[in-house]
DNA sequence: ATGAAAGCGCTAACAG
DNA sequence: CTGTTAGCGCTTTCAT
């Protein structure tokens, strides 16, 4: 046994006794009421002080069907987009004296169903799910809950009505523009795995500028990765084993950009004199690579900001379909100039 | 008014009435009491099943005096040693069947404090702190609450009765150890902000590698960033702003010694030709730079483990102090190489 | 093996 | 302005 056992905390029938009034009045006294009288109220206020009380939000949450509570679902926390979304889920959410619930569930859409109802259980006000694989097969899901969820980056191919998306297209086009006016033709593009919507979008993106600038896309020059670095690296591997190699390369994100950009320096060609090489995300990371990353922004902070806002709306009673879209920025860096001659 | 408005869910009550039972027997048998006859029980998991039935943990929690629930407060979500600690929190609190608060106090005493009071309010087992600046001034407070605290990486310059921490002296001495044997005398260290416990342990490893070899430390060789990118650069332009340059640089972590790697790269110097450059931590990051980073491996995922494992352990109702130290493993990269003749 | 009843800490409707 | 009462959903004695 330790000094943590449970007995009962010091609440509101306490300090009521000590006060001489009935717990209905500390009650009203705590939440600042103006039902109750100034003199009583700050009476009970410093009594509570003088015992040390806290309230007890499981009390208060049964009285009130409320818990405060937000829940967040994500596919990997130690993720860096991830982070910082969620970065930006909990500044919006305390600043409105919301808690926020963590959990993982590894891109597995099982665990990530399975987390929801454990948040339902916990009776959360409303749920956050990051790159969900389930999209809009929660709305019944919510609805039969009476939970709101939102999805940020769904990642299934269906559209959900309340969402943040990144639109992926405008941003990748641009990008891939980017090469082109820069004088490329021969433009390599490594993606997610099949399937993942923001892969498709940063593919389709790729094909619009490729086709804007009459150029023919090649097979053999669209090749996948994982997301991760290593894919990247593989991916890369498989591109410059191939008889023509791109003079660029567009990766679906800056993790595979930089796997790519590993191999290419070991096979001792020079970024972007032999190859030029774009991301996608704007990591961090992405201005501190050698050279540093062309890429496109993902406001990663403000959607986990944008999605919170939502939510709370919602919560707060308004409704409306809030399909939210927002886009990336391209950020030119050293990592892309134009072709050898 | 939208479709989530809260009206009330189907009860233990309900699917009484429905069984024909006592709202008791549906608590045991959904708890699979043995004292519910197995049949009368099958039938009434059968109904709750029927009924779409999803317990409410709130009316749980307050009747049992837990809500299966931990906090952990942290400086700051995105950073990805705290992404990857929290990681390890998540990953085995689930598999316990606990929930996770994540709260976010920027390196702020008040705001860490503010934290561990609403997590007590919202009645969690237990909370973590990472890389805490209140310490063992804890104690009084986590047994007035009568919630344990665990502390990982405290900041505060005080032992604290449970802690997971990383012994930095072991590891930085190791570190500039490798510099001396590779032949440096003149090593540099970049520092974090002053007062932080790791920061004054890792430079006091550094000072014990350099007494060790018999080599005086000079002042002007001490300098000191933020912890992060910036700082290093800072000051590692601080040091090429020397007279004399030192031959190999220390720094406090990964992220200085990218900042560091930076402004030597601007500087047209290399590493490790010109310079030997450690760092501490090993990001993920770290052995992707060029050249890939020497440092120190901190246990980042496993530390976030261990401390939930105490964690549970002590709700359990075992009692012990719980010191962990952790110690850091030299990583040798391509950073550090002989001084030039 | 089951039911009745109390209680966890709080809010809120109602009565005065 | 304040007290009484009921109730949120569940667990847990105590009877039977």
């Amino acid at each position: 046994m330790n000094t943590f056992a449970r007995s009962s905390y010091i609440s509101i029938k306490d300090i009521a006794k000590a006060a001489g009034v009935s717990h209905a009045t500390v009650s009203r006294a705590l939440q600042s009421s103006s039902l109750v009288k100034p003199e009583t109220a700050q009476r009970i206020r410093e009594i509570a002080q003088r015992f040390g009380y806290r309230p007890n939000f499981v009390g208060r949450s049964l009285a009130t069907q409320r818990t405060q509570t937000i829940g967040v679902v994500v596919n990997a926390i130690a993720d860096p987009i991830v982070a910082e979304m969620v970065s930006g889920v909990e500044a919006v959410a305390r600043a409105h004296d919301y808690s926020v619930y963590l959990a993982n569930c590894h891109a597995d859409p099982e665990t990530e169903m399975r987390v929801v109802q454990s948040f339902h259980e916990r009776r959360v006000d409303g749920i956050l799910v990051a790159a969900s694989r389930v999209g809009a097969l929660y709305e019944p899901i919510a609805a039969q809950m009476r939970t709101p969820i939102i999805l940020i980056n769904n990642q299934h191919p269906s559209s959900y009505k309340y969402s943040v998306n990144i639109n992926s297209i405008p941003g990748s086009r641009e990008a891939v523009g980017h090469l082109v006016a820069l004088g490329h033709r021969d433009i390599a593009y490594i993606g997610d795995r099949f399937g993942y919507q923001t892969d498709l979008d940063r593919f389709s993106g790729y094909r619009q500028a490729l086709e804007l600038a009459g150029i023919a896309a090649r097979e053999e020059w669209i090749v996948h990765g994982d997301g991760k670095l290593e894919g990247g690296t593989l991916a890369m591997r498989k591109l410059l084993d191939l008889p023509a190699l791109p003079s660029a390369v567009f990766c679906y994100n800056d993790m595979t950009a930089i796997g790519a950009l590993r191999v290419i320096h070991e096979h001792s060609l020079r970024v972007p004199q032999d190859i030029s090489l774009a991301g996608f995300d704007d990591l961090f990371l992405a201005s501190y690579t050698e050279p540093p990353l062309t890429t496109v922004r993902q406001p990663k902070h403000e959607m986990g900001r944008m999605a919170t806002e939502i939510l709370l709306r919602i919560l707060a009673g308004e409704d409306s379909d809030a399909r939210t879209e927002v886009k990336g920025e391209l950020i030119v860096r050293a990592s892309t100039a134009p072709p050898r001659a």
